[in-house]
DNA sequence: CAGAGCGCCGAAAATATCTTTCAGGAGTGA
DNA sequence: TCACTCCTGAAAGATATTTTCGGCGCTCTG
């Protein structure tokens, strides 16, 4: 039955439909987000399952299909086919894992680190649980990180004539800060925050350039509509999103997966997404940066430089006044 | 079948021999203690087993019991026989705990993770090692973070006729980034990139306004300018630096710093510092939000609902054509 | 040295568990 | 309303695990 795997991983797409997807091998401890990540694509049913799974790994784990099926009122069918949408062959492979991630978690942190943050919760809490929630969201990013797919990117990025980049809302700030490290190492790269202006610009795109579109949701028609273009032009295409099954991903030649982290009623996902987009950035920059380390290098220092003076050079602590609040 | 368990832990003494051992409840992670205590009295096939479960738990962990006993040389009996010796109820849920202990064992970190960036780094090693430098970077800005400061600064943002944030370069998409999640909840928050611009709007301050400055280095002239002007005319002045000492700390009612990761050539100062300027940003954001939560809450339901036709509805895979690069 | 007793060992049957198939049914769009 | 698609669970089929049971080697004794 291994066969499976093989065979519709290299060319199932030709006869009727990829009977079950294994995208990506078995996780070892980025389950949550993995469970996160794929939960909207899946069928009630199959929530239902997942839910148990990513509330209580270690109990799910001393549970047979059978006990998993009966506990969340569906069928053993329901519950093998969860386990392959995650990614494992079966069942039995899905509770290994589980074990494992129980046993990582067991480890783990104070509780009350984890839990939502609440209204009334003490400023210091929210610190803790902020940054708590962001170094997951980085953890599991990268776990779920695509390195094949990364690499390729880098690649086509680090060998375009031009590079455009797509993002509206939090992601354009994201997009921006892609442009602007790629502008420090002499790449020729514009983030377009507005649709019409995008789109312009894609189709003035051709083989050998790059278009990327960030988006969380996988579906924002402004940021999905310029890599289309883009794509039909012959452009690489690469989508940073958080729903690799999203319609962007139709138009991606590379899709780079993000984690999306909990959200809570303070803390919705646009803005818990912003993190994980960033590291992937971060990881293209620097893949992109090795690639021309040769020419990279100096125009990081050179820009370093040229900004120098723009910092005042450690002024003491002079005397300042202020006009007196009446 | 596990009744069997307290079945013969109650009573099954009298009759026979007890038929198996069971003193100690399934181990945790001490299982190759457990094993080289017990080794001795195992017989030999038992200890065969054994060992190689104790030389490698993640190896035996993928094998079935068939698998190992033919690993072992021995056979399914005994391999399960070896399993209940170790206190567990049977072969199924030895691996289990193998699962666990390969995870526990796995995650005992990769010493590699902590060196730099280099450039002849595979792909994945710069994933990690990003990741791993900015959990590292979050996690020291929130033991950093002074909630005194942090909550005055809250307070003041809370109730501000309107916030005015500074910052240039890589600290202007932070500002964008909070002058876009306090205008999701109805405050009125503008980033100033401009440095004119800025210092423009900063001469309309009074107080009960509030002046925010980003600033890494703490010594960004173009940034503390603004800053300046608007201490003087009486605003609440509230600057997110790398460098409390810095000469931006002289115009601030309120510091908030932020902590400076580990800078390589590849990663530059300006890079790393993001991560945890997003963290203390984020706080400051919650801050507000659980201060204003009557309106706050609402305000993030409507720009959420207002953006939901924004994204297009799951449409199905359809065939996509691409002009083939020539 | 021969024989009896003891207990380890593995093959195979019995059982539990997991996987696949198939047909009914809910929801959806025309 | 009808046709269609896709989800869903029951049950058959395949694997894995556990138990049973008889063989074999060892040791101890006469």
């Amino acid at each position: 039955m291994k066969e499976i795997f093989t065979a519709s991983a290299e060319h199932g797409d030709a006869g009727g439909p990829p009977p079950v997807r294994l995208d990506t091998p078995p996780a070892p401890a980025a389950l949550a987000a993995k469970i996160r990540t794929l939960a909207p694509s899946m069928t009630r049913s199959m929530q239902r399952v997942a839910e148990a799974v990513a509330d209580d790994p270690a109990g799910c784990a001393a549970l047979t299909v059978t006990g998993l099926a009966e506990l969340t009122g569906t069928s053993e069918a329901t519950v093998v086919r969860t386990a392959r949408l995650l990614g494992y062959p079966g069942y039995r492979d899905l509770r290994l894992a589980l074990a494992g991630l129980a046993a990582h978690m067991q480890s783990g942190v104070a509780p009350s680190v984890t839990a939502d943050i609440r209204v009334d919760d003490p400023i210091a809490d929210v610190v803790a649980k902020l940054a708590y929630d962001e170094q997951q969201t980085l953890a599991d990013t990268a776990a779920g990180l695509d390195t094949g797919q990364l690499s390729a990117a880098v690649t086509a990025a680090a060998t375009a004539r031009r590079i455009d980049i797509y993002g509206v809302g939090a992601s354009a700030l994201v997009g921006a800060d892609l442009a602007q490290k790629l502008l420090r190492i002499g790449l020729v790269a514009h983030a377009h925050a507005d649709p019409h202006l995008a789109v312009t610009g894609a189709v003035q795109l051709r083989s050998g350039d790059v278009a990327v579109a960030i988006t969380h949701s996988g579906s924002t028609g402004d940021v999905i509509e310029p890599l289309r273009v883009a794509f039909e032009r012959g452009a690489t295409t690469i989508a940073i999103t958080g729903r690799p099954d999203g319609p962007v991903a139709q138009y991606a030649d590379q899709v780079l997966t993000t984690s999306t982290a909990r959200e809570t009623e303070l803390r919705p996902a646009a803005m818990s997404s912003r993190t994980g987009q960033l590291l992937v950035v971060d990881c293209l920059f620097i893949g992109v940066a090795q690639r021309t380390y040769e020419s990279a290098a100096p125009a990081l220092a050179a820009s370093y430089e040229a900004l120098a003076h723009r910092h005042s050079p450690r002024t003491a602590a002079v005397p300042r006044d202020r006009a007196e609040p009446r």
